[in-house]
DNA sequence: CGGATTTGACCACC
DNA sequence: GGTGGTCAAATCCG
């Protein structure tokens, strides 16, 4: 954030990539130096995530004259009427083409948690509240903190389920284009190397996210959810509402598990699972979905998921 | 006092 | 016309 290498005027992706390009030297030290691995591991994340919102940003800025992801050029609050209205429909239009994905989470009875306070490392803002129909508990609308001053157009719905009221079904609509950062990615970046068990310790103390990354139609997401079992802490997992590619769609769940490694093997071509210890990077992943399909990456890249579980 | 939330109204889409 | 999503004035809160 603060760490730009440039001056104030550079656009917010300019100094997006001075992060990650700073990040990105910061892991070549520690693999120099005899570093820990989880220093390492703290960082590649970061530099993940980073990338990640400078190609949205790259991505977002060109389409049909938008600008939005230019950090000073302000709504059009103060313009005419006529004008505002055709910002507003062009903002309609635009979110329906945005990316959409749901997570559902569980909170744990007692920490004394609701609605608003499912954290997920960004900071938002209610702007509005529905009862849906058919629901039994209304449905709330957050958008990033950051909308006016950053132009952040990430919006998430949080809804209550019918059945099991612990329970959230979290949208997030569009991905924040602004320079915040997630919190619990900046606690951990700061971790002080531990040893082994300590990690473990760590990891078992965090919330534990078994990741796995699967080719397949997005029809299926609703069956392989019902297949996910239940009673964890923390439960998350997550099917990005992809329909960008008519060959496959690229899904990703999370599952929360134990001991050892939990896989709902089923009918996937691929399978990897890694565990990751904050949230943020949860959330890269999950935009990292996408980008696997628009950048068109090789799908049988791998992840070393070994050095995670040992 | 400024930012966040609430809530009724408005609007687009089906 | 019904429904879901958003706006914005009123209100709350630290």
């Amino acid at each position: 954030m603060g760490s730009s290498t440039g001056s104030e005027l550079e656009s917010p992706l300019v100094a997006e990539l001075a992060r990650a390009l700073e990040l990105a030297r910061q892991l070549e030290s520690h693999l120099s130096n005899p570093a820990p691995i989880d220093l390492c591991k703290s960082v590649a994340p970061e530099i993940l995530s980073s990338i990640q919102r400078s190609i949205l940003m790259a991505k977002s800025s060109d389409p049909d004259g938008e600008q939005q992801a230019a950090g000073d050029s302000p709504r059009s609050e103060s313009s005419s009427p006529a004008f505002k209205d055709h910002d507003r429909k062009e903002l309609i239009k635009k979110r329906k083409t945005l990316h959409k994905w749901t997570n559902q989470v569980r909170l744990t009875p007692g920490t004394g948690g609701v609605e608003g306070s499912v954290d997920d490392g960004y900071s938002w803002r209610k702007y509005g509240q529905k009862d849906i129909l058919g629901a039994k508990h209304p449905r709330a609308y957050y958008r990033c903190t950051h909308r006016h001053t950053q132009g952040c157009s990430a919006t998430k719905q949080v809804q209550r389920s019918d059945e099991d009221p612990l329970t959230f079904d979290i949208t997030y609509v569009g991905a924040h284009t602004c320079l915040q950062k997630p919190q619990r990615a900046s606690a951990s970046a700061c971790q002080v190397p531990q040893r082994r068990e300590h990690q473990k310790e760590d990891l078992l103390l965090s919330f534990r996210a078994g990741l796995k990354v699967k080719t397949e139609v997005a029809e299926l997401e609703e069956a392989q959810r019902q297949t996910c079992r239940q009673g964890n802490e923390f439960h998350v997992f997550s099917a990005p509402a992809l329909n960008l590619s008519p060959v496959a769609s690229e899904s990703i769940y999370f599952s929360s598990f134990d001991d050892g490694i939990n896989l709902q093997t089923s009918d996937s071509e691929i399978t990897e699972m890694i565990s990751r210890s904050n949230s943020a990077s949860y959330l890269s992943l999950v935009d990292m979905d996408f980008m696997l399909e628009e950048l068109d990456f090789e799908r049988d890249f791998q992840f070393d998921a070994s050095s995670f579980f040992s």
